[in-house]
DNA sequence: CGTATTAGGTCTACACCTAATACGGTGCTGTAGT
């Protein structure tokens, strides 16, 4: 059994085998928890030396520290980072592109009783070989990196990062590390379910990045945000990060600003491998001013730098959000994150959330299933029901999720006592209360858009951090200092009149009831409706007596 | 849900409208073909 290192142990081991001379706050806590075998949750910014954690934790426990990682490159990286290190042990990836020799190399490495790193995208483990022999190995951690994944992927885009937890059984629940750069308190809820982690010690630093500037500018006109979004990333001097919905906005954009005279290049899942490391390369050579992405762009990429993220659209929650602004400032100097958004923009990311497995494929791949003898994999699933590998997969998570079929490393076979019907029906609940979820969490996202007050607390009031009272550094702060300061100086030329309404103002609308004013424009104003959500309305209304005072 | 593209209609040649339709993000893996 280990016993927990003494803080002065684990910074030997830091300083001889990887050199590092210091820790930073909250490593040793982690390193101590995980290396004393307790599972543990570490919520750290990108930067904040959250690999040390597992490296250090990893040699201290010695045998096999499993690493599940999502990205290939990312694999990469950190492998040559080890390599690099004075004296770490040695680091070796298992992949679809690894070759015969290397593969070879890599199982005597890991069945060497060698201390060793392993790492493996999550789709390795279902596959009964290889899970096998890594059951059959020394593990005695098991660390997954970029857990929030397990949270975002898990249900339909990567359906293998959900089925993370059943390898975690497999392989007899070593200690588990999970570690992320953002989790919200739903998201760190929902690691814990899934990764099936006991009582895990919490390790949570450094959300707050006060040196990020936060601002949000909200549009009507969809020609008025772009003239806008490329008028903020054009005027800003500093390397830039532009976030866009679609890959064919990364180019759109990436043209206006090359015509701008900054050095830009358009970023998105869709490229090429080899284009992809160019951009990547390019950026962190500072060869490049801009990068215009969609959200592939980001993870393992570490440059210190960045003064702006402009997002010309809103992200799929508020966890991305925070994720991608996270990327500027790394080195600690004033930079800026800048919301543009219109309204409509959300439907986007609403038909993103929406389900999609039909009753009949539900239907056939429940038929499917019964059908097989024993366990089967959800391909062969796949091509008795006639769909892709994928889609079948897919609705084979949720028949689990739903108790109507297990999972192992073997495969998937049915759970007898239920009928068709009652499958199809409790597969389509399931699925409502996914996207239920995925809308709240676009919900979130609309409030921090839209809200009143202190942009820094609304963000760390969803990530259960607790913030200042106001941060000063928003663009909420900066008006409320400009109204504060202008006090006196309120008969300011305006052709406003007094009976005006201002943000905060309580109303009620003949159609729509009660609301609150959230902002004014020269024309028109946004109100939010208790009953019916966000409004514009035009200035006329209040004008014809429609709008009220209330 | 929204936007961009294409097809169809007008009524004789080009432009302009409307209606129908397609499409939208994140990456692993295994296999086909160079």
């Amino acid at each position: 059994m280990s016993t927990t290192p003494t803080l002065a142990e684990t910074r030997r081991t830091a300083r001889e085998a990887f050199g590092w001379d210091t820790l930073l706050p909250g490593q040793a806590e982690a390193i101590a928890s995980v290396t004393g075998g307790r599972d543990t949750l570490v919520v750290f910014p990108t930067g904040a030396g959250k690999s040390a954690v597992y490296q250090i934790a990893g040699l201290e426990r010695g045998g096999v520290t499993l690493v599940i990682s999502p990205l290939l490159a990312l694999q990469r990286d950190q492998v040559a980072s080890i390599d690099a290190a004075p004296d770490a042990p040695a680091a070796v990836a298992l992949n679809s592109r690894s070759s015969a020799r290397s593969e070879r190399a890599a199982w005597a490495a890991i069945e060497s009783g060698e201390p060793v790193y392993a790492f493996l995208a999550p789709e390795q483990l279902t596959r009964d070989d290889v899970l096998r022999r890594v059951a059959d190995a020394d593990v005695r951690l098991l660390v997954v990196d970029e857990a929030h994944c397990v949270s975002a992927w898990g249900h339909d885009f990567r359906p293998d990062y959900a089925r993370i937890g059943d390898a975690v059984a497999e392989l007899g629940h070593p200690p588990i590390l999970a570690l992320t750069a953002t989790a919200s308190t739903p998201v760190r809820t929902d690691i814990i379910e899934r990764l099936g982690m006991r009582d895990p010690h919490l390790e949570i630093r450094g959300m707050d990045r006060p040196e990020i500037h936060l601002a949000v500018r909200r549009h009507e006109d969809d020609a008025a945000k772009r003239r806008a979004v490329v008028d903020e990333v054009a005027a800003e001097a500093g390397p830039s990060l532009l976030y866009v919905a679609t890959r064919r906005e990364t180019d759109e954009y990436a043209a206006k600003l090359d015509e701008r005279g900054r050095r830009t290049a358009a970023y998105h899942g869709g490229m090429s491998a080899k284009a992809r490391d160019a951009v990547h390369d390019a950026w962190s050579a500072s060869r490049l001013d801009v990068v215009v992405a969609t959200s592939a762009f980001g993870m393992g990429i570490d440059k210190a730098d960045v003064r702006l993220v402009a997002h010309a659209d809103v992200t799929e929650s508020l966890d991305s959000y925070a994720q991608e602004i996270g990327r500027a400032a790394r080195d600690g100097q004033p930079a800026r994150a800048v919301l543009h958004y219109r309204p409509e923009d959300f439907s986007l990311r609403s038909f993103f959330a929406a389900g999609r497995a039909k009753p009949a494929q539900v239907e056939a791949v429940w038929s499917a299933l019964n059908q097989a003898s024993g366990r089967v994999r959800a391909k062969a699933v796949g091509e008795t029901a006639g769909l892709s590998a994928r889609t079948a997969s897919r609705i084979l998570g949720a028949l689990v999720t739903v108790g109507a079929a297990t999972s192992t490393a073997a495969g998937f076979a049915a759970r007898s006592g239920r009928t068709r019907d009652e499958v199809v029906d409790a597969v389509r609940e399931e699925e409502d209360a996914q996207r239920r979820i995925r809308e709240s969490r676009i919900a979130v996202m609309r409030g921090y858009a839209e809200a009143v007050r202190c942009r820094r607390i609304a963000l760390l009031d969803y990530f259960g951090v607790d913030a200042p009272d106001a941060c000063g550094a928003c663009d909420r702060c900066d008006a409320a200092d400009a109204a504060g300061d202008a006090t006196g100086a309120a008969s300011a030329p305006n052709d406003r009149n007094d009976d005006d309404l201002h943000p905060d103002d309580a109303v009620h609308h003949a159609e729509w009831g009660a609301g609150t004013v959230v902002s004014v424009e020269d024309d028109r104003m946004t109100v939010f409706f208790e009953q019916q959500g966000y409004k514009v309305v035009a200035r006329e209304a209040l004008d014809r007596g429609i709008l009220d005072v209330a």
